[in-house]
DNA sequence: CGTAGATTTGAGTTCTGTCAAATTTTGTGG
DNA sequence: CCACAAAATTTGACAGAACTCAAATCTACG
């Protein structure tokens, strides 16, 4: 099976720095002296930026396959990726390099079209989740995206895990920690996630997980859960 | 002058049908049967989404030279382009003859890949906005991005158009019709911004304006507002 | 000149943030 | 494997910003 993540490796690969990544590593984004691109290659990776009163704020969920340079966040200084998983891998490419493919090569051109689409529109979707949702809302959004990108279905339940720490989790949802540590404790106690060690939830049921949020019709369509809902 | 607009014209000019927009008309976004791009010739264009409770969601704000179609937006039923301009002018391409024509032309793959970048870039940023500041800094930075892209220099200040409803800026900006109009009271009062007829608005002082919200600097970067501001 | 829609403003409510303290988890070195 | 310090998480009490609802203006336009 040709993935969107072969797709794009194997023209970048002549040109790649192969990066192994562990939690918590930063890769700084700067469009200067040359402005680099990132390819994705495994695990799941946070943009984040600095904000004002000394926060800071996730912009974007990397996955494998996913593309990101300088250029593509706000030109505000401080802007990194940061890995989430315990072990990563990202490809570095200069930009000129890609630049020079998307002249030659119609099919780099069209991938990289297709997944800075596709990014957008989940960059849009989740600017709307942010926008619309309540806080409850919003924390089962992200639920609903990382079960639907790594969960399996077991005997209880889709089971996954949850990379980001309580903080990162307020960075991408807009909330703060201590808010979101009372929403997830709600969301133990209604049964709709349970705990299973390490970073693990269990969610007994896909369906109500996913009715205690209105986007996630939206969420489940972007992020291809549709193997984890019933037909 | 060499603009995005003309370097994005010119190669789509024989596949575009032009449609003339009027204030409030709306163009429909689907996937289906056939996607469409819409590139923006003349006016300011809005991306809406309806959302949950009967409330609707200003995605983004399309300047010309802008691109959109339906898969950059979250597949949420109903999502369009509104023009909030008087008079405006977008063309519609089938994206089967702009994927046709990444291959064939360069040039044309770099600057659809550059738009679609720079506009990654403006959706983060206005995420940031809205997940990071109080509602008054989120209707200055709204006035900042209207000032910096459609400002004139006057003897009196920035003069700018505001073609949005208070429920627009709602819209936009994550907040409720009532309480945009109590902040925009409120920066009347403070004197720095001046009511100046039908739409019009008179910023005195642009550098006033910009300190009354923290992300100014990168807003007036990405929106090209160097020439408004004091070196 | 009258009406429908937009805007403004007030009063009361609610959700989320802030601050602080208690508790749990994690990482490290013996 | 255990002890301990540091960090993360949880929870309570309280404050504040923004929302809701409603009424009063104001504007645009036929």
């Amino acid at each position: 099976m040709s993935t969107v993540l072969d797709l794009l490796s194997a023209p970048l690969e002549p040109y790649a720095v192969r990066i192994a990544t562990r939690k918590r590593q930063r890769l700084s984004l700067a469009a200067e002296p040359e402005e680099m691109l990132y390819l994705i290659r495994k695990g799941l990776h946070l943009t984040s930026a600095p904000m004002p009163h000394d926060r800071h704020q996730v912009l974007s969920i990397l996955y494998p396959g996913d593309i990101v340079r300088a250029s593509a966040l706000p030109p505000i200084e401080g802007a990194a990726v940061i890995s989430a998983s315990d072990k990563g891998e990202v490809w570095r490419v200069r930009w000129s390099a890609i630049e020079a493919l998307l002249g030659r090569d119609a099919n780099v051109a069209r991938v990289i079209s297709d997944r800075l689409t596709d990014q957008a529109a989940r960059s849009a979707l989740h600017k709307s989740i942010l926008a619309g949702l309540s806080g409850d809302e919003r924390v089962v959004a992200l639920m609903l995206e990382i079960a639907a990108r790594t969960g399996r279905e077991t005997a209880t339940g889709v089971t996954f895990e949850m990379p980001l720490s309580r903080n990162d989790i307020a960075e991408y949802m807009a909330l703060n920690a201590d808010t979101v540590s009372r929403i997830v404790s709600r969301l133990r106690a209604s049964g709709v996630l349970t705990p299973a060690g390490r970073n693990l939830l269990i969610c007994p049921s896909f369906a109500d997980l996913a009715r205690a949020c209105p986007l996630a019709p939206a969420i489940t369509r972007l992020h291809n859960a549709g193997h984890l809902l019933p037909a």
